[in-house]
RNA sequence: GCUGGCGUGGCGCAAUGGUAGCGCAAUGGUUUUGUAAACCAUGGGUUGAAGGUUCGAUUCCUUUCGCCAGCUCCA
């Protein structure tokens, strides 16, 4: 059975049980969507948690009955008729809003009938197992201007069994949330009530893994002819007058007025890079130029907006601008697609969407570039073979782009690397080369990050790998646990050697017991633990303990260590 | 920004118009430990904030900040 046909259904079942208690409620839609089906009521007064309850005992009764779903087809008009009696306004807006001239209907049972395309199941009866889950807000068509409607969201399978899967799966997502695991891991934590909501605090441990991560990106781009620059957070506003942030992002920029200057808070670093281009004559012997700022931008967020690290206020992008010739530009695409999968790979990631988005219907430059830098990316995309989508009118305003969304352990998306063409900064500031001709002309602008922004990265590793990140990722890969005091000395030489060669440790000499040292590390996540006692001291060994809970027992200390130097190596 | 829900010591929870409790963590001590929580003692909260109702508010009301589920928007 076509899952989404069995959902579209219960979204009716749904409506018709709501109907059924609350007959004076208007109905809006009620489409089946990726994990369940929603539908849209307007009524005043709000569902509770008790109401949702109360509806899926009505649901349950329509679908013991058994109903048939039957369609009718009607002509418009006689369909506005039918549903001005019943008073449903939305319903008569949507018909209006069709092309055809012939709509069709869903009845089910005696009293309740739907407008509706269809497909739908024969009967209620063949619903076997369904779940309300929550309850929320939702603009009629999704316009912020038109009423609030309330969204009862469901969800449907084909058996409880899959059904108890999806909502296992729901817990496990939950415990995997990076919002509670970064704190409890010690990571970072977010809101201060003296610093504002959307800013991130990075603790030891976490500032420890960004570091990882930047040390990486910074070697990966210097070995592929990226030149590492770094750009003021705040620049005069005449800058983004020119660039046309200030014009086209002016309600997402913080800024400041000092001694009669006004002064922006960097939203995005392309402004920086260009001045930095432009600080000499260029020549075509010198493209492309490929500029790499770990850059720190900051961009007014909406309250509700923000969420965990994937939504804050203040963020740090692996951003780069890449400054080519037109002929140029087609294999600087695709250098950038095989740098972002390679990345994606090494921390983990191994599937992933890739989406090509086009011109939004605010946006600078002419049609014609637009044209031309959208068919650079698909070709791009073509020749390298991969699979997109098109996701019309999404580009950012200065240009199209191609989003790759990874996807994590839970196959959940993150939106991470993007890359974007744009012929329109280069416009602005007036960039130029000189062409072999001797003549000047223009370069072409990319701009791209590879993990996105740091922080979203960020979560989304620690959901991926349920905090329980890598060896080479870990801020603390060994702790060294003493059985005794005595141990010490031989505890410390042990860690002069570690130390020596990079490795990351901590020594848990506190006045506990091993066992709770070891729930400890285990609850830390920590890859191994090296047990210490007077066996080890004797014998030049360390006691190994993987995460998890498996034992190799005494090892000779540089076979412990050749061994973690080759998983690091191999980013394991 | 919008709709709804929520907000109790560092963390996880309890109490609900009548003196705010527990576990973990912290601190002091005892114990020197062999692979997921040793024992004893001590300190810590004007219940997110500001107003209001009341003899009395953590509990009721208003405003505000923040969080959560979504909408809208996005790296």
């Amino acid at each position: 059975m076509d899952l989404s046909t069995l959902r579209h259904s219960c979204s009716h079942v749904l409506a018709a049980a709501v109907k059924e208690l609350w007959p004076e409620v208007k109905l809006a839609i009620g489409p089946a969507i990726e994990d369940g089906f929603y539908y849209d009521f307007d009524k005043k007064e709000p569902f509770t948690d008790e109401d949702l309850l109360a509806i899926e005992n009505v649901m349950r009764k329509i679908i013991a009955k058994n109903d048939s779903f039957v369609r009718e087809e009607l002509d418009k008009n006689q369909a506005i008729v039918l549903f001005k009696k019943l008073k449903e306004d939305y319903k008569i807006q949507l018909i209006q809003e069709l092309a055809e001239e012939q709509v069709s209907i869903y009845k089910t049972g005696s009293t309740f009938l739907d407008l509706c395309r269809g497909p739908h199941l024969q009967s209620t009866g063949q619903i076997k197992a369904f779940k309300l889950l929550s309850v929320a807000g939702a603009y009629w068509h999704g316009i912020e201007t038109n009423p609030m409607l309330q969204r009862i969201y469901g969800t449907c399978f084909d058996s409880q069994k899959e059904l108890d899967e999806y909502l296992k799966n729901l817990e496990e997502a939950k415990l995997r949330d990076h919002r509670k695991l970064g704190p409890q891991l010690e990571f970072f934590d977010i809101y201060h009530e003296q610093a504002g909501a959307g800013l991130v605090f990075y603790h030891p441990k976490g500032a420890l893994l960004r570091t990882i991560i930047e040390d990486y990106e910074k070697k990966e781009h210097l070995k592929r002819g990226y030149q590492i620059v770094i750009t003021p957070h705040i620049m005069d506003v005449a800058l983004w007058k020119t660039s046309g942030h200030y014009e086209y992002y002016k309600e997402n920029m913080y800024s400041f007025i000092t001694e009669g200057k006004e002064f922006v808070l960097k939203p995005m670093n392309c402004p920086g890079h260009i001045l930095i281009y432009k600080s000499k004559t260029r020549s075509y012997k010198d493209l492309p130029i490929r500029l790499f700022e770990l850059g720190t931008v900051y961009r007014r967020e909406k309250a509700g907006v923000l969420h965990g690290l994937l939504r804050v206020r203040g963020f740090t992008q692996d951003d780069a601008h890449i400054f080519c010739l037109p002929e140029q530009l087609r294999d600087e695409i695709k250098k950038i697609i095989d740098f972002v999968f390679e990345t994606m790979k090494v921390f983990g990631f191994d599937q992933w969407g890739v989406e090509l988005s086009t011109r939004p219907e605010k946006y600078i430059g002419s049609t014609e570039d637009w044209q031309k830098a959208t068919e650079a990316l698909e070709d791009a995309l073509k020749e390298k073979g991969i699979a997109y989508e098109i996701n019309q009118g999404d580009g950012a305003f200065y240009g199209p782009k191609i989003d790759i969304k990874l996807k994590d352990a839970l196959k959940r998306t993150w939106q991470c690397a993007t890359i974007q063409c744009d012929f329109a900064l280069p416009k602005r500031f007036d960039l130029a080369y000189i062409d072999s001709d001797g003549k000047e002309k223009q370069p072409i602008m990319l701009h791209r990050v590879l993990l996105g922004s740091l922080e979203r990265f960020i979560g989304a590793l620690i959901e991926h790998y349920k905090g329980e990140l890598p060896l080479w990722l870990s801020p603390c890969q060994v702790l060294l646990i003493p059985v005794k005091e005595t141990v010490m000395p031989y505890v410390q030489a042990i860690q002069e050697k570690l130390e020596n060669i990079n490795i990351r440790l901590e020594i848990d000499a506190r006045n506990e017991t091993l066992d709770k040292k070891i729930r400890e590390a285990e609850l830390s996540k920590i890859p191994y633990c090296l047990i210490i006692g007077d066996r080890e001291a004797k014998q030049e060994t360390v006691s190994v303990r993987k995460k998890g809970g498996a034992q190799q027992g005494a090892v000779a200390l540089d076979k412990f260590i050749e061994e973690l130097n080759n998983r690091i190596q191999e980013h394991k």
